[in-house]
DNA sequence: TAGTGGTCTAGACCACTAT
DNA sequence: TAGTGGTCTAGACCACTAG
């Protein structure tokens, strides 16, 4: 080892320890630490700040530190697949159109792309356990996933994982509204019926990976986020 | 002041300098403040930790510390006024009900209290500039809110807040559907016209402090939502 | 009362950056 | 070369908790 970094040696030594140990386990003391790694306590103090701020340990003023209760996390950005899969049910999808157009001006600012230059565009109606319950068109810079439209993956979301450009982060519009007479037929419900609109922006870092806009029946889906602050 | 803390009043004496400037901005270096404060380095370095961890500077070694670039936050949890707030829209309501009710067994699993035990109800008609947008049904816990039905608060979250009960945390559950014929005369829509349904049960640390149910307007609210994973 | 974490001191050496 | 943050030491006193 070239550079010791002694904190990172005791952090480490503690996440070892303390993996897998239910919540409330009693962690070492910062003084036992001392002891056996012959240290400040300042730089035993450095290990388990991080480890506390990673959420893996709680201290508690004249008790000790333990074991944390693993923490309620936010929903990350999830595709269908995946969010079906979670649910427990069988998601499938049929491609209605793998092509490529020009981009109009609000979708060329939404992917960071020059105004009519061709974009990837994926038109897909989704079913779950068989019955029909979105109508999703991606978009996506064609620039960033060679090879897209040839080979059409079964969930978008591993494609990109793949390619490097899981979305990070997302921007999500929500909106209820009527279905046209279009989206009726496809979706199998009457004309006007309700539908939820969800309008996705999905970054990888400070790249946008894909665009989308989604048409979900509203008696089939429901929405679940998960917020936190 | 009973108790000095000295490294919060130095996070919070750098927290003002540098409010309002520029990202990239530098910040006093560490020894200016061991100088300024006549403290010890390491009382420096926690204030600074401190505002490192939450996004508001950044440490480059060997050239300084800056105000940091603002970070992306995912949406936090929200109340209404606050949202429209934050767009820049008038928002008002009109309370319709304001009592107690039994809690039904789906209600008191949600709210974490005993089913059939009298809940606050606070039912209110929300408008932003005017129009009506949303049916609001929010439940408390009777013993967590002393108080609030006698006088009633503008903002829900902002009396919350005042508790120390501001939620944190909320699950969220959106679905598209229609109006009830009384929703309908509510919010001055056709019956039958697409209305947006939010269930949300908001906690503060473990404690549920708000369920409620919101029917919102399909053509004049669109729900924004900010993911991250 | 013994042990814990919270706070703080007054130094030190290092690698790195900018000039 | 001067200044910066990164790491580390060897103590100290405090308030709090548990037995």
């Amino acid at each position: 080892m070239s550079r010791s970094l002694k904190h990172v040696a005791i952090r480490e030594y503690v996440r070892s320890l303390v993996e897998g140990s239910a919540p409330g386990t009693a962690a070492p003391s910062e003084r036992d630490l001392v002891d056996r790694f012959g240290v400040a306590r300042m730089t035993v103090r450095q290990a388990l700040d991080a480890l506390v701020s990673e959420g893996v340990l709680e201290r508690f003023p004249g008790r000790g530190t333990f074991v944390a209760a693993p923490r309620r996390t936010a929903s990350g950005v999830t595709g269908f697949s995946e969010e079906m899969a979670r649910r427990g049910i069988v998601a499938d999808s049929r491609t209605l159109a793998a092509d490529q157009l020009p981009a109009g001006e609000n979708l060329a600012r939404a992917l960071q792309v020059p105004a009519g230059i061709p974009v990837v565009h994926w038109r897909r109606l989704r079913t779950a356990d068989g019955r029909p319950v979105c109508l999703t068109d991606a978009y996506l810079d064609r620039t960033r996933v060679p090879g897209l439209l040839e080979s059409l993956p079964t969930s978008l979301y591993d494609d990109l994982a793949a390619r490097g450009l899981r979305p990070s982060w997302a921007e999500d519009m929500l909106a209820a509204a009527t279905a046209t007479p279009e989206e009726a037929a496809l979706l199998e419900v009457p004309s006007g019926a309700a539908v939820l609109r969800h309008h996705r922006r999905a970054l990888a870092g400070d790249a946008v990976v894909e665009v989308s806009r989604t048409v979900y029946r509203g008696d089939a889906y429901t929405l679940n986020v998960q917020l936190c602050s």
